[in-house]
DNA sequence: ACTTAACTACGATTATTTTCGTAATTAGGA
DNA sequence: TCCTAATTACGAAAATAATCGTAGTTAAGT
């Protein structure tokens, strides 16, 4: 009953984030983003969104010569998606068990485990009262 | 100057899960425990792990006529390499931001919760005396 | 109208991963 | 010893992903 699977490739991954980050772009946009990372060709990110527009992750419109291509999976769906495969691959399904490997092993900011503790105390506050 | 670099493909990472979690085991006891997940042949379970033992990430003695294998690469190394990439091409790098998704979209118990909190806390407790 | 630069379409190649059939080997029991 | 069932070795096919060259198209400026 699921809207559907989605499954990104690693290619796919990558301009995925770039569309979520910046918006609808051009092939050459998303190219340039790319290749600030890792050597790539043009055609070859051309190919990849022409791959992803068949699948239904990209949706496109034409203007003139050239097309804007936007994403059609939602970013927060498709990490939460992600992660529960990565969690439940790595951790046996236990999110805390990663949340504990990554906060070990990841410098965070004062503000940031603020933050996280800001929200499990919400988690747990919902808890106590919603018990169900 | 990192060991080395570690980059199971899928099969290979839910192979070494069996052999983490298990111990040294025969291609028979892996290859039962895959099929619990998925559909998959005997002969394609021992195949990956003879790569796998190729390429060093697993190692094996004889046993009678069987193998055992077990695994080379270490879990804890292998999972905070595979969870420092997950995070920086899907959260730009911020294990903070994962953990709020992560946190946000998993049941979790109390208990985990306060564990959670207890290591942030140590944590901070930390840069407080150590400011580096 | 012509030229040019940018863009798209598309096929094909290469690389990687996954899968499995088949033959050879081996140990244990009849 | 001989048969059988389990195991390994190996090659190769099938599936998936990533890459890029080339040809054709298009619009903009001259």
């Amino acid at each position: 009953m699921r809207p559907q699977k989605i499954k990104p490739t690693e290619a796919e991954l990558e301009i995925l984030q770039v569309l979520w980050t910046y918006g609808p772009s051009t092939v050459r946009f998303v190219n340039e983003k790319l290749k600030g990372e890792r050597n790539v060709g043009y055609t070859t990110s051309l190919k990849v969104m022409q791959i992803m527009t068949e699948k239904g992750m990209l949706d496109r419109y034409k203007e003139s010569r050239t097309h804007i291509y936007s994403a059609l999976v939602e970013e927060k769906a498709t990490k939460i998606q992600l992660m529960n495969k990565f969690v439940s691959t790595l951790f046996g399904g236990s999110a805390s068990g990663m949340v504990l490997q990554a906060l070990g092993n990841h410098k965070c900011s004062t503000e940031e485990l603020d933050e996280i503790k800001k929200l499990i105390e919400s988690i747990e506050k919902q808890t106590d009262h919603e018990p169900k």
